[in-house]
DNA sequence: CAGTGGTCTAGACCACCTC
DNA sequence: AGGTGGTCTAGACCACTGA
């Protein structure tokens, strides 16, 4: 049974190895993510089943849940159950992808692999994803088109031990997110991601690939996205056509 | 005081009429924030002060409260109590501004406002701002810089009614962050913002003040953003020079 | 119907702040 | 010392789901 200080005895507390019991909890749970006890789209145990597994009251549990929940780590279900949240279900998709028609709707998505092919981690890259310089990495190259409107052409670097055997082929045939496929076939899931935006000129290839004049303005997103624990796992630069299209955000 | 079920009485609920007690809390709570009662870095009344008020348990008031505080109305002070959030404060200055730069830190930020004048709304801004073609507005533009680097060129749309006496020269003597000065001079409090972000190609006003090439693309960041109950109460279009500084978001 | 999460309460103790 | 928010508990009842 774990105890509110257990590992810690703070008497006018800057201790900064201190924490809550509900977030004691909350990192176990965490913990039995990431070793896949629970896999994405698995129910949890119950409430009280994890108060009783942990030694704790319902409401601490609760709490833990809640803070995931807020995290979009674990997904609740009145009546039904805690879920492991997963990437493979049409209302995550645009949890990462932030963006939206000029006017209208957006017609449907669809992804197409471009090419797929190994290299070494130059420095930047090594940096970007916490590996050597020189380790392999596998970059992709993509195109998201909206009914037949090209919207975003991506280029994609991940670390090649985590995703070894990944090839065009694979993305061609993967479902349409690749965090789903990311996810079911490599169990990497995608929690978290950082993004700088800039303008810029489009080059020859994207322009030609956006259909757009060479020299436009795209919009240049950067992100690193992250797995449990802050760990980087892929890095990727995308050129958004914002002719008929917008990134959109709200701040709260 | 207040009953669970006071004006609402699911059979099974789908009654798009009904709310927990907590959320009922937190109503009344925003209501008499709206109205004055309690002012933009005020303390609010305590937890227990405030159960018994609306004859709840504390339990409940915490709810309330922790919802407020995650929508940032409200922030929490252990052992000092619960204020009201203020953009008058060093701390909230970037909680709208998404820019940081490419490397090394932020010089200090500088708000150069150029112009201000009235105008007639026409029908994209009467729309976005919902009130009457053809009612009052307040035009402003302004720079922004860090040290002496062009950053942001601003164009902002206000509601006339609002703003009434706003000018040039209370823009200059005024605060650095525009939103602390529409709070604590108009009682207009900025709560939630809308952006689209695009590339442009810089025209040769925007280019000559962020001291770029004419034509060079920059990022176009239109926002509206939103008082108390979701009133929309300021339109702006801000061109950033991405050269040095990039719009950062994070993707939960 | 039983089981799950959702809400509400009452009371205890802790940590932080101010006086 | 006394007040504030922060954490934890135990127990009650409600609403939703599915067998």
């Amino acid at each position: 049974m774990l105890k509110f200080h257990s590992m810690n005895r703070p008497s006018t507390n800057h201790s900064p190895t201190f924490s809550p019991l509900y977030r004691q909890i909350s990192r176990l749970i965490t913990r039995s993510l990431e070793s896949g006890e629970w896999g994405p789209g698995d129910v949890i145990p119950s409430e009280s089943e994890l108060a009783a597994r942990f030694g704790v009251s319902q409401g601490t549990v609760r709490k833990a849940i809640d803070e995931m929940a807020s995290e979009n780590l674990l997904v609740r279900r009145q009546g039904k159950g805690t879920f492991v949240a997963t990437h493979n279900d049409p209302r995550s998709f645009f949890r990462f992808l932030r963006i939206a028609a000029n006017d209208g709707e957006l017609e449907p998505l669809r992804s197409i692999p471009l090419e797929c092919w190994r290299a070494k981690a130059g420095v930047d890259v090594a940096r970007t994803l916490a590996i050597e310089t020189g380790a392999p990495i596998i970059i992709v190259r993509r195109l998201l088109r909206f009914g037949d409107e090209p919207a975003v052409f991506d280029e994609i670097y991940l670390p090649g031990e985590l995703f070894h055997d990944l090839t065009l082929d694979i993305l061609k045939s993967g479902e349409t997110s690749l965090y789903s496929l990311f996810e079911s076939r490599y169990g990497v899931r995608m929690i978290r991601a950082d993004e700088r935006l800039r303008a810029v000129s489009a080059d020859r290839v994207s322009a030609e690939l956006l259909q757009v004049a060479e020299g436009s303005p795209l919009l240049l997103v950067e992100r690193v996205t992250f797995t449990y624990g802050d760990k980087p796992v892929e890095w990727r630069r995308g050129f958004y056509s914002t002719q008929n299209f917008h990134y959109h955000n709200e701040l709260g």
